[in-house]
RNA sequence: GCCCCUGUGGCGGAAUUGGUAGACGCGACAGACUCAAAAUCUGUUUCCCGCAAGGGAGUGCCUGUUCGAGUCAGGCCAGGGGCACCA
């Protein structure tokens, strides 16, 4: 018996594979186009099995519609800046372009393991200038297209470290590295306009028919339109002018006879106003900016309110003056920064108007209610009703009085109606240097300029020091320093770099001309885009996606792309979790460090002292659940690797990697080995068909065998790979169990397997092509069209219907498909055991459902 | 706090989208081969009663719609994810 050698084997095909160059593309225009992408990796030291799977989910797409006809394109980059470059300067002395480029040499060895049809000519790195050139140049195009402009904004600001934080950088309030209790600080920043497609973003959600709904979504409520009215009340004891009034959002308007109170954000401008003459109100403020600036935090922290003793007038009620409160729980970010609380109709405005003792009057009410006996408890009601204790607005429904309301304060020039986004602009500047820099002067005569085409690119330089706290590039000695394009005078480049998301905005449109001397080639982009299949995690559903999507209008708009989409398909894998394990004192173990006993038990390794097992959740370092994919390619192969990626759970959802689960995959890449290296003599036999000389069973297995290559063609097509490889399996089996005969069995089983090899191509490459060269086919798999089912072996001749006694099972009975109702009645109710269950009643009703069921009614 | 997802044997999951629940794999058990082990092969494997034939229960829980519900509706329970400077 024999044994396939893996490792030998996935090396050899490999390499024929990279000498053939069989995975370089052109545009073709005669040919259908099909752009297969995997979300680009961040060079992170080596990969892990999350990219094992995205990587391997695209290969078999990719294969697939290779052999599908289509002209794929499937190209892999680096999504090479960002943070943790930093940090390992910081730590380790390491530059981060030594790090980065070290890193992407080390996962581009390993991705190539895996033997992924990959168009490796096509490799970009956005750290490298090559890239980020091409990106200043879109930026100074947006600045002039009016995509782009400067305001101030709200940072995590840690004072120890002198620099801005990312939220997930602010642990309690403090500053993860310093421990300083963090700030929030307002900086200038450039921002991209995506409010300005705030509309466009939303309804084009609905097109993207190849989007997971739940990813449409999410990107619906974070865009989250609202209609509503700004309303504006008049400060009291103020002069008439710019400044006496108070302008706020409501989606509420028809609850402005409950308001009693209003409240503003801490970084409000009247807030700022307040606090300047005021040291409690400041101090509030104070307080407030420590929270942060995630909306997590913001909304779960408690209720708090500083009274600023000023009060407004309520627009509909001359006697009634509305206290204005500071309040934690108002966002700056949204809407106007400033509510009017009617604490009866929501929730947050209840709990604050309990705590400092405001009035709570309910307006709107429920339909079985009555208004003398309703009271508002704990609990706001948000429902729907008719308003009442509300003046003109009284016994109107909700939706009719929120417009009644709009329509009066427009008339008194107190308000209108208007439509919010959630969305907000997106800031860009990150006090950084590893990033992408922005290419704008600034001159203290003419102001913030962009750089010049011909000065382009900005190129970071080499010699920076990651000693004192700060932005490198803010303390070079020279690199700022330049002249104005305007005046000529003395200037400052602008040290902020861009925010890494910017990078993936447009990677995709990249890979089309990758060389090109402008950012995109646009005969290839006119080719290659939309993207046919977008793939990666669900982490990325809103941001990374979202903004794509915004840079692909921005480039339709300056000329660079004719579409306005950049993802025509996508698919969001699952996470790969693993058990975690930990030892008595709590330390978390490495899976080769824990010994795994028959019952379920662990013990270290080492020291055989007992460990602790724990659900499997995301392998990830700090819980040391992770198991390295180039130990498991070098013991097992790629392709066991890849085959179990596909197995068992759907690629939408969380999987779970177990040793026991990789041993079958093995063990059924030796299996497929066997089936055809065990067979060679008798295949031989079969060369050539006899025709009309097939045994029943060898038609029988041919009708299994063409069954299962329609079946796993149309799994592909949807991504449920788990299914192809259960019906992969259940076909070798049948394969393995068939004792053919003579010739024309032999012809049937060599039939049988060639078709075998060709629906596992996809998914173990390797092996399939060395199969493919074990049965006599003479050119590379790779290059093989994917099978056609013969219509005429698929469809069955009989067909086996349950039979049910009101809804229970009793019977099972075999028909000629599509037997007629009154035969398949017939047949149901001569079963002893329907008669029996019948117990000797009539049947009211028969139920018949053709081929699946029918069901007997008594 | 807001938004979203998931829940089926010992485990991962399948179920033609309202029509035979548990395909396929893992694990376990039994047998064959072997001096023995590994590997491989064959069989059994949702639970309960029964020697069997057969019967009963069963898809997180409760209610409902239906001839028929894992699938649809309403209400719960449990676990998980996201929330704008991580990528």
């Amino acid at each position: 018996m024999s044994r396939y050698n893996a490792k030998e084997t996935e090396e050899k095909w490999q390499k024929l594979w990279a000498e053939a160059d069989c995975f370089a593309v052109h545009e073709d225009p005669s040919r259908e186009k099909y752009y297969v992408l995997e979300m680009f990796p961040y060079p992170s030291g080596k990969i892990h099995m999350g990219h094992v799977r995205n990587y391997t989910i695209g290969d078999v797409v990719a294969r697939y519609k290779r052999a599908k006809g289509f002209n794929v394109l499937h190209p892999m980059g680096w999504d090479a800046f960002g943070l943790p470059a930093e940090n390992a300067a910081m730590e380790r002395g390491v530059h981060p372009a030594q790090w980065t480029y070290e890193n992407i040499a080390t996962m581009r060895a390993q991705l190539k393991l895996m033997g992924l049809s990959l168009d490796w000519s096509r490799e970009i790195a956005t750290c490298h200038p090559g890239y980020y050139a091409q990106q200043q140049r879109l930026f100074v195009d947006m600045m002039q297209a009016g995509l782009v402009y400067r305001k101030e904004s709200s940072v995590n600001w840690d004072p120890v470290d002198q620099t801005v934080l990312a939220n997930e950088q602010v642990i309690d309030g403090k500053g993860w590295r310093s421990g300083a209790p963090i700030e929030r600080r307002k900086l200038s920043q450039w921002f991209f306009r995506i409010t300005a497609f705030s509309d466009e973003l939303l309804a084009a959600l609905d097109e993207l028919e190849r989007w997971p709904e739940k990813v449409r979504l999410m990107q619906r409520n974070w865009i989250g339109r609202s209609e509503g009215a700004t309303i504006h009340f008049r400060i009291d004891g103020r002069p008439a002018g710019q400044d006496d009034r108070l302008t706020v959002f409501t989606t509420r308007p028809d609850t402005l006879f409950g308001a009693s109170f209003c409240a503003l954000a801490a970084n409000h401008p009247l807030s700022a106003e307040i606090a300047e003459g005021n040291p409690a109100a400041a101090a509030f403020v104070a307080e407030c900016n420590r929270l942060g600036t995630s909306e997590e935090v913001i909304e779960t922290a408690e209720k708090q309110g500083f009274d600023t003793g000023l009060t407004v007038q309520h627009p509909f009620l001359p006697e009634v003056k509305l206290p204005v409160y500071i309040a934690n729980f108002v966002l700056m970010e949204y809407g106007t920064g400033a509510i009017f609380g009617c604490p009866a109709h929501d929730q947050r405005d209840l709990d604050f108007a309990r705590k400092y003792g405001l009035s709570v009057i309910p307006v709107v009410l429920p339909p079985e209610a009555e208004a003398a006996t309703f009271e508002i408890a704990d609990e706001a009601y948000t429902g729907e009703g008719r308003a009442f204790n509300s003046g003109f607005l009284d016994g109107l429904a909700v939706d009719e009085a929120k417009r009644a309301a709009i329509d009066k304060l427009a008339a008194q020039g107190d308000g209108e109606g208007t439509v919010q986004y959630r969305l907000r602009d997106w800031g860009i500047s990150r006090q950084r240097y590893w990033g992408c820099p922005i290419p704008v002067i600034h001159c203290p005569a003419c102001g913030p300029q962009p750089v010049p085409a011909d000065q382009l690119p900005v190129t970071l330089p080499d010699d920076v020091t990651f000693d004192r706290p700060g932005n490198p590039l803010a303390h070079h000695p020279n690199w700022k320093k330049t002249t104005c394009p305007g005046c000529g005078g003395a200037a400052e480049r602008d040290t902020d770099t861009m925010d890494t998301f910017v990078d993936s905005a447009w990677y995709f449109a990249r890979f089309c001309s990758p060389r090109a001397a402008g950012p995109v080639d646009r005969a290839a982009v006119d080719y290659w885009l939309p993207v046919d299949q977008y793939i990666g995690g669900i982490e990325h559903a809103i941001l990374h996606l979202l903004y794509a999507r915004f840079f692909t209008r921005a480039l339709a708009a300056t000329g660079y792309l004719g579409v306005k989409e950049p993802f025509a398909g996508l698919f969001t894998q699952g996470m790969v979790c693993h058990e975690t394990y930990r030892s008595a004192d709590g330390r978390w173990l490495f899976p080769e460090e824990v010994e795994k006993a028959a019952d379920g038990s662990a013990r270290h390794a080492d020291s055989q002292a007992p460990v602790a097992i724990g659900r499997a959740e995301k392998m990830s370092k700090s819980k040391r659940n992770v198991v390295d994919p180039e130990a498991i390619i070098s013991t097992y192969g790629a392709d066991t690797a890849r085959w179990f990626m596909l197995s068992d759970s759907p690629p939408e959802r969380d999987m779970e990697w177990t040793d026991a689960g990789v041993e079958g995959a093995w063990r059924f890449s030796q299996r497929l080995w066997r089936l055809v290296s065990d067979n060679l003599e008798r295949l031989s036999a079969g060369a050539t068909p006899l025709p009309g000389r097939l045994s029943p069973a060898a038609e029988e297995l041919r009708r299994t065998v063409h069954k299962t290559v329609a079946a796993c063609g149309e799994d592909l097509e949807q991504f449920r790979f788990n299914r192809a490889v259960a019906r992969i399996y259940e076909l070798a089996n049948s394969l393995g169990a068939f004792k053919g005969l003579d010739a024309g069995d032999y012809w049937v089983l060599r039939e049988g397997l060639d078709l075998l090899v060709r629906l596992v191509a996809p998914m173990m490459p390797h092996l399939a092509e060395e199969l493919w060269q074990l049965l006599g086919h003479g050119d590379f798999l790779v290059y093989e069209p994917w099978p056609e089912a013969d219509p005429a072996l698929i469809s069955d001749a009989q067909a086996t219907l349950a039979v049910q006694v009101n809804g229970k099972k009793r019977a099972t009975i075999t028909l000629p498909v599509d037997a007629a109702e009154d035969e398949a009645r017939a047949a149901a109710l001569a079963e002893p055991s329907v008669q029996r269950a019948m117990d000797g009643k009539t049947a009211r009703k028969v139920i018949v459902v053709r081929n699946r069921i029918v069901n007997v009614v008594v």
